[in-house]
RNA sequence: GCGGAUGGCCGGAUGACCGCGGUGUAAUCGUAGCUCUGCGCAAUGCAGAUAGCCGAUGCUCCGAGGAAAGUCCGGGCUCCAUGAAGGAACGGUGCCGGAUAACGCCCGGCGGGGGCAACCCCAGGGAUAGCGCCACAGAGAACAGACCGCCCUGCAAUAUGCACGGGUAAGGGUGAAACGGUGGGGUAAGAGCCCACCGCGGGACUGGUAACAGGACCGGCAUGGCAAGCCCCACCGGGAGCAACGCCGAAUAGGGAUCACGUGCUGGCGGGCAACCGCACGGCAGGGGACCUUCGCCCCGAGUGAUCCGGGUUGGCAGCUUGAUCUUGCAAGCAAUUGCAAGACUAGAGGAAUGGUCAUCGAAGGGGGGAACCCCUGAACAGAACCCGGCUUACAGGCCAUCCGCGCAA
């Protein structure tokens, strides 16, 4: 594992740093989540909903990967409609978080965004950019508390709070 | 002009900014995983080289569909040891001919049905190989049948009525179907009983590759339907799939591979009083492989000996896009299709790229208006996953060509 992993720290690094578009470079890279079991402990810690898509997030405590790597990983399921539906779902939340993530995202993190049937789709794109935005600085805060309806509702098996005592 | 039939094509456009996957690269760079050099007995390792593989940046070019879908047929390709002949079972196909790698697709015919026509539709082999079924209604339904009616006879008697007699399938009624139809003769009344035409059956012969069509003549009516009920006949078919398959290979666990001999029966040898035991020596067999038989082939066994170091998981590489390919032209053919020549390379991902946002324009709609025009909404079905040939299903809207009917004008 630990070829590629640094074979893909370093071009990213670089792209990030001669990339004209995003002006304040941050020094960490992003990467696409691909295993199922890190979605499922994405899924597991804090989440946080939004008009358009769901967000969940995650602060890493694995010692293999290095601190300044971010990822991101996107769900669209069938519940979103057929294949073309979820691939421009899955597209939107994508643009979306490129662009907000290198500004708003914390090193270290995990965070997974969920699309929605229909909305995600037709929302405003500028909205759900601050939507993402203001949905990212609550997962990060320290007085971060699990929705109620959802945790108490469906997720109240699982204890879902890991991530603030680290 | 209106209505229709068939075949084919397209299936939002342009621009700006920001991105993604891949090809190429006499460019610039990176690092040491593969590679190369040196040190080291050797494993591990250490030091270095270079840019061939690799990675980055830049540039360049390419980047979803007509159905990519359903996964319903047919193939290629790969593996399963998978070859030949015959048979069984199972599944499929079912008028004839052609075409094809192949097909249940396609093309051209034939037969039947529909439409004024262009044209469309059809599980369309066999019912004297056999079995089975034909409900209800109806007197009678498959070696048919006399309920009403008609006629004769007998009796009462003369209109007519009755009968334990006989004839009759022309008429009524039932039915999806009643053992030919119409007309005439004939008769007690009737009946292919006789005749004409039609239908039906057989059929010399003619045309056609064939399905089939025509048909001299003969028969004097004999022949019911269902094979998408079983079945019979003819032909075709081994299975699984790119998660196939091949290669490289951490951690970890201890085995793994190849070759030879070998298990059973029997012989031989040795031991034992005997039951029996041993031997890796000979002969013959065994089990498995898609059912059986014959032939062929391969694999396997309780273990022993020898030689070698390999095997599998995460992962990576590869299969992977040059192909029954596409375009154009010529030729053959009614056509499906085929041949030849020239040119082209046209997505190759792998939590899965082929896009996001904005602007302008916009088809068909909806609303307003006498009209020009104005306003609103703002694109159907749908996303490659090894590749082809088909079929089926979904689809806003548009374009082209040919043909048919009706109307108008000349």
């Amino acid at each position: 594992m630990t070829p590629p992993e640094a074979s893909v720290n370093d071009p990213t690094g670089q792209r990030a740093e001669t990339a004209p578009a995003v002006s304040a470079c941050p020094p960490y890279t992003i990467a696409t989540l691909q295993k199922r079991a890190d979605f499922l402990r994405a899924a597991s810690a804090r989440r946080q909903g939004m008009a358009a898509a769901l967000l969940q997030a995650r602060q890493r405590d694995d010692a293999n990967l290095p601190p300044d790597l971010l990822r991101v990983g996107y769900t669209c399921s069938k519940k979103v409609g057929n294949a073309v539906a979820r691939n421009r779902a899955k597209r939107r939340l994508r643009a979306i978080a490129r662009l907000v993530l290198p500004h708003h995202g914390r090193p270290g993190w995990d965070y997974v965004l969920i699309g929605r049937a229909d909305v995600t789709a037709t929302y405003d794109f500028a909205a759900m950019q601050a939507d993402l935005i203001r949905a990212i600085e609550r997962v990060h805060s320290d007085d971060y508390r699990p929705p109620a309806r959802k945790s108490s509702s469906r997720h109240n098996a699982k204890g879902p709070r890991k991530g603030p005592a680290k």
